[in-house]
DNA sequence: GCAGTGTCTGCATTCGAATGCAATTCTGCT
DNA sequence: AGCAGAATTGCATTCGAATGCAGACACTGC
């Protein structure tokens, strides 16, 4: 036929690699065969397979990714959604998934979502690729993630529960985390305690906020006000001279992060005059990098990033392997890295 | 032929979503019109458009992007390379990109590099996915980028020079940021100077580097001991340490980034008791978040993030578009953000 | 009514690799 | 040497969309 005389003959392009017919045509074998070189388990015989290794050396030639997925309906494509914030607050969370989805043979197509482009426009282009699988390390609505499991697409959410979803999520033990906090704060004698959350409705801050006040309670403490901030410095910062303004006693404020953990603490320190710990405690959540340093010292909760991703991409795998996995809600402890910014007595 | 028979009777995978062949049995029209609804200036009658956009939104159909990429020969993917030192000194660099690469149909696949896995391999996956453009965060061996200009591919380097290579690169002036640093220090008095480097061998830390010892030099200052870290809060601390240990007389240290200039200050501060900026003068690289905060209202260059990574994404799609473009290596000016931790007279 | 000029449309082919099936070669054994 | 059975190999087709080409149709002006 045309086609064939066509394969035959023609040089590969100028530009853009060698094609599996141009490493035939040099090892003398079909193109069939040079494809079977490069699938494990394939049945080849060693005298051919190095005869089409030396030719693909030769040509410099490695298997086109696009033109396998289309046939095998498999891309090595997993799609990672993140928004500004989740960067601030664990910028190396992405760089962890790409490592451990290396390790697996796939590949991290990232999505950046603004408000300038909606959800839905997202999902949209996640599915034209034809992903293996989505890691969401932000909320997603309900249809979005339905969406991509009407398609057999697995969706794992990082640190998100996701209520109702047909989805995985692995995240780090909020709500026990920071009832431990209340704990520890309550038995070193604190009993005025307030709460800066993050943004209205943000699930990470609301855990947070329920394992802290939940506990206190408990314990018979009711009413712990509650500021909202923005999960940003700034935002701490004002709140907790918001809460010293009303005069209230207070003894212990704990914050949903920790970039507003140090707000709080500079706003106490430089604008209001108060020591910390020795007239207020201050808390965080997160052990970002200057957590531990000097100027801060700040008790907190360390998320097990590396455990989380590597969770993460070991629940998508499983479920790209095997369709119609069960979901799975995976719940990893924090821990709590008791440094000075808190009055709390050792156990 | 058997082809046509199956195409036009068989139904659409269970999973999977629909194809062309789904909506144009469903609009009554040809698989042909169904693609050209969906390239723009393609010849198509409005009547039809409708027909086809009605069948395709009933079926939550869209293009298949990598069966498109197939034939098109243009996968719309642009692969970043990091490291993890890159997405420490600037989280939000891959954000900003991914934003700047969305906004003009670009997708994002990350290559995160490890020392486990070797630039080669890097660029190898790279290779096979077939992708439009590479950007770089990170140093990489010239043959690497030539494996890349071979086969039409461009590279633009983020914050690197590339020397020799056949590549774009967008940077912060890092030498003449840091002439400046020199010349305001000079001028405010300092005459004994120090410069913590990041890793040795490190580009953007030669550069600030060279622009502080040049102009220095240029100004009659020679002897401007050089300590050598790793671009992190523990080496800064401890060359700060050891600087002072000398016993040589300094009065402004300048870091080769943020991290080691917190090392450096809390070391001086807490370990040595020296005020900053009273005793001793500390000037950093980067205007991380922290830098403006209470406790080391840190005098540093801010390097124009954003406009980077809008240049970075312009160089990249102008070469995507128009094949054998020059090289072009851009300059932008970082911005002197003068703070307390060092003593500098207003001009 | 007819030639002439567009405008749409469908057919067939193409991108590059994977794979079921049939044909071929190679084994080992008698 | 001869043959069963296993191991290789090649052929032809497939994935899903894009596109050159030619045919079909409509509209214009004469």
């Amino acid at each position: 036929m045309a086609k064939k005389a066509l394969k035959s003959e023609g040089t590969s392009a100028q530009f853009g690699s060698a094609t599996s017919y141009d490493v035939a045509r040099l090892a003398g074998v079909s193109q069939s065969a040079v494809s079977r070189c490069f699938k494990p388990n394939a049945s080849i015989s060693e005298k051919t397979r190095q005869k089409v290794l030396a030719a693909a050396a030769e040509l410099n030639y490695s298997p086109n990714a696009i033109a396998r997925s289309l046939i095998t309906r498999r891309s090595n494509i997993v799609a990672v959604l993140i928004t500004e914030t989740s960067t601030r607050v664990t910028p190396e969370i992405v760089f962890q998934l790409n490592v451990e989805l290396l390790r697996r043979g796939l590949h991290l197509l990232l999505f950046s979502i603004t408000q300038e482009m909606g959800h839905d426009d997202i999902i949209g282009e996640v599915l034209r690729y034809k992903v293996d699988g989505v890691i969401a390390c932000t909320s997603l609505p309900q249809d979005q993630v339905a969406r991509c499991s009407d398609r057999g697409i697995p969706v794992v959410f990082y640190n998100r529960v996701a209520p109702g979803h047909n989805a995985c999520s692995v995240s780090c033990d909020h709500v026990n985390a920071n009832r431990d906090i209340a704990d520890r704060l309550y038995r070193s004698g604190h009993r005025h305690f307030a709460f800066i959350a993050g943004s209205a409705g943000a699930p990470v801050s609301e855990l947070r906020q329920r394992g802290l006040v939940q506990r206190l309670g408990e314990l018979g403490i009711r009413d712990v006000p509650v500021l909202t901030g923005d999960f940003g410095y700034e935002s701490g910062n004002s709140c907790m001279a918001a809460l010293v303004r009303r005069g209230l006693p207070l003894s212990a404020v704990v914050c949903a992060n920790d970039d507003m953990a140090f707000g709080a603490m500079d706003a106490a320190r430089y604008d209001l005059g108060l020591r910390v710990p020795q007239d207020i405690s201050v808390i965080g959540f997160d052990d970002v990098a200057s957590a531990r340093r000097p100027p801060y010292q700040l008790t907190t909760v360390r998320q097990p990033v590396e455990d989380l991703a590597r969770n993460v991409v070991q629940l998508l795998g499983e479920r790209i392997e095997v369709r119609d996995l069960p979901p799975q809600v995976l719940l990893l402890p924090g821990e709590l890295m008791i440094r000075h910014s808190a009055r709390i007595e050792p156990l």
